[in-house]
DNA sequence: GCCGTTTTCGGCCCGACTGTTTTCAGTCG
């Protein structure tokens, strides 16, 4: 059976070929916008064909969703297959080159036989590309650097470690004279897990003294352009920044520009239209019926994001929800989430100390939680067969049971130490403790960390045999993935949801940068399923504490509000809830 | 190829930068 990701894939394909192929922008604009959506899906495609709501997928149509079942059915798509009779399909490949689009792509494939990205770096070395119509040899020197770069990185990069690389840029250039406001756009300002290149704006009057501090900030490997309004540089790392200099007074419609999706934009520039405006980066410039600009007709500017959509008759929309996933319709009907902030977060019930593999005592932990205004934590060490983190035994286990006790009498309510566990649901589908153990716990969580790479089948029982098991509270980080070098364990989710929905234990978005699982579309889809979730840190050292940001970013994505999260609740009500479970 | 409080046909967002041109096409976001 293909995975979302490999029909996606295969959707992304046909659309570079059909743009190859010179064929309507249209036609292969579909293609690409189904492959997007397809890669978002919190369930299997095979869920909806079962549901018979295929069609019902934003940007899935008749054409469409016939190849998604051809595929699922078959394994193939005779349309694909047909296609690639005509175009290499090796050409995408080419076309991920920086430089070189499909037009490029076609014309290096014509004319020298150009099929593969090897192909096109001899073709370039041996000097066979510069003297090609509207080529040169800068072009092919581009070409040449942009190959090498292409073998150096991996794509997208994680935000954990995009995230504070952006902030020092943006911090150092907001020191040069002039510099009035400026802040990180783009997929980052949106929260997205992975970070495919920074946006920096910034606004100020002159750009010239900005443009010329950034092109010099330390890590800088190379300068990929250097205008006016806007430059590029690439990291040492490989990390793509852009700067954007623009006027105070277009501030609020670049800052709503370059912060994206392309494709809310794409919906805010029709309601735009719709109200007989166009709208671009600097301002709302009035048209006529049929597009053109009426001349003399004043435009609209707006120095602050609200304004643009005020204009437009809509509550400011948090960038986290700019996905086009259901935020248009749901500002023009007054119905946007009252989304979780930092504020909301009362405790922590994630994290491990010097007991089992974490860096600090139970003290050291609680007293750190107390300085970030935690009301209350809950220690959760590993279990006694994960020997490799110095998981615990029971006897072990009600050892830390006394101390956990005393630290609390000593603590005197400043904050509340609770006992927990995290639990290993071990290979076999057995739980690591057995039910009189788990029953003098204040709160289980129980996880996958052995064996993910067995099928589907033994995943998905390995998961509702902990779901089933009524003292377990918590999934911890229910797909076990880590961004972006482990794939998420393949599991029956649609399963997996709902047996968690029938028995309410409650499933985690894990804050680690490296994991942030739950992922947002699984939390929307848990939220909607009335699935309770967690917010925590699985902090193995003081400073991972601070990693909750990561997961509140998710929990944004996902739409996630206070009452979903078991941690934004205060300890009593909290308490009344696990107290209720494990009966 | 998708989609519909104008539409089942005829629409489908916008501009900067680059390198090659000698006024612009291609690429990118």
């Amino acid at each position: 059976m293909l995975s979302n990701q490999q029909i996606a894939t295969i959707f992304s394909n046909i659309a570079d070929m059909l743009e190859i192929m010179g064929e309507s922008k249209f036609r292969f604009l579909s293609y690409r916008r189904a492959s997007e959506t397809i890669s978002e899906l919190p369930r299997d495609l095979a869920a909806y064909v079962e549901d018979g709501t295929l069609e019902e997928i934003p940007g899935v149509g008749k054409a469409i969703a016939d190849k998604i079942r051809e595929l699922l059915h078959t394994g193939q798509l005779a349309y694909y297959e047909k296609l690639k009779t005509q175009v290499p399909e090796t050409l995408v490949e080419v076309m991920k080159v920086n430089g070189v689009g499909p037009k490029k792509a076609k014309l290096f494939w014509d004319q020298l036989g150009v099929t593969t990205l090897t192909a096109l770096q001899e073709a370039a070395a041996a000097g066979k590309l510069r003297d090609l119509p509207s080529m040169g040899a800068k072009s092919e020197a581009k070409i040449l650097e942009s190959i090498a770069a292409l073998s150096r990185q991996t794509g997208r990069f994680p935000i954990g470690r995009v995230r504070p690389t952006a902030e020092a840029v943006l911090k150092e250039l907001m020191t040069v004279e002039g510099a009035l406001e400026g802040t990180l756009a783009g997929s980052l300002r949106r929260g997205k897990t992975t970070i495919g290149d920074v946006d920096i704006l910034i606004a100020s009057e002159s750009s010239a003294p900005l443009m010329e501090r950034f092109v010099n900030v330390p890590r800088v490997a190379r300068v990929l352009g250097k205008g006016e309004t806007k430059s590029s540089i690439e990291t040492d790392s490989g990390l793509q920044i852009d700067l954007r200099v623009l006027k105070p007074s277009q501030w609020g419609t670049a800052l709503q520009y370059f912060t994206g999706s392309k494709e809310h934009n794409i919906r805010i520039r029709e309601l735009a239209l719709a109200k007989g405006y166009s709208l671009n980066e600097s301002a709302f410039t009035p048209v006529d019926a049929d597009g053109s600009i009426i001349p003399d007709a004043p435009k609209v500017t707006c120095a602050r994001e609200e304004e643009v959509y005020e204009f437009l008759g809509l509550p400011w929309i948090p960038p986290e929800l700019r996905e086009d996933s259901g935020e248009i319709e749901a500002a023009l009907q007054g119905k946007l989430p009252n989304l979780i902030t930092r504020a909301d977060i009362v405790a922590d019930l994630h994290m491990h100390t010097t007991w089992s593999d974490g860096t600090l005592s139970i003290r050291g932990m609680a007293e750190q939680a107390i300085q970030r205004g935690h009301r209350y934590i809950c220690i959760t060490d590993h279990s006694r067969s994960l020997g490799v983190a110095n998981g615990l035994s029971i006897e072990r286990l009600m050892q830390q049971h006394e101390e956990i006790q005393q630290l609390n009498e000593e603590f005197e309510g400043r904050i509340t130490i609770l006992h927990g566990t995290e639990m290993d649901i071990k290979a076999d589908a057995t739980l690591d403790f057995p039910d009189d153990v788990l029953a003098q716990l204040d709160f289980v969580i129980a996880s996958l960390h052995v064996s993910l790479g067995q099928p589907r089948a033994q995943i998905t029982d390995r998961l509702l045999a902990a779901i089933h098991n009524p003292h377990v509270d918590l999934i911890g980080h229910p797909s076990a993935r880590y961004v972006p070098d482990r794939e998420p364990v393949d599991a029956d989710w649609d399963a997996v949801f709902d047996a968690a929905a029938k028995t309410g234990v409650a499933l985690e978005i894990n804050s680690n940068p490296r994991r942030l699982d739950l992922d947002a579309p699984y939390a929307r889809r848990a939220i909607e399923l009335g699935i309770p979730l967690c917010i925590n840190t699985d902090a193995h050292s003081p400073t991972m504490l601070d990693d909750l940001t990561y997961g509140l970013t998710v929990a944004r994505r996902g739409w996630v509000t206070a009452q979903h999260v078991l941690n934004a609740k205060p300890l009593p009500e909290f308490l009344t809830w696990a107290r209720a479970r494990g009966t």
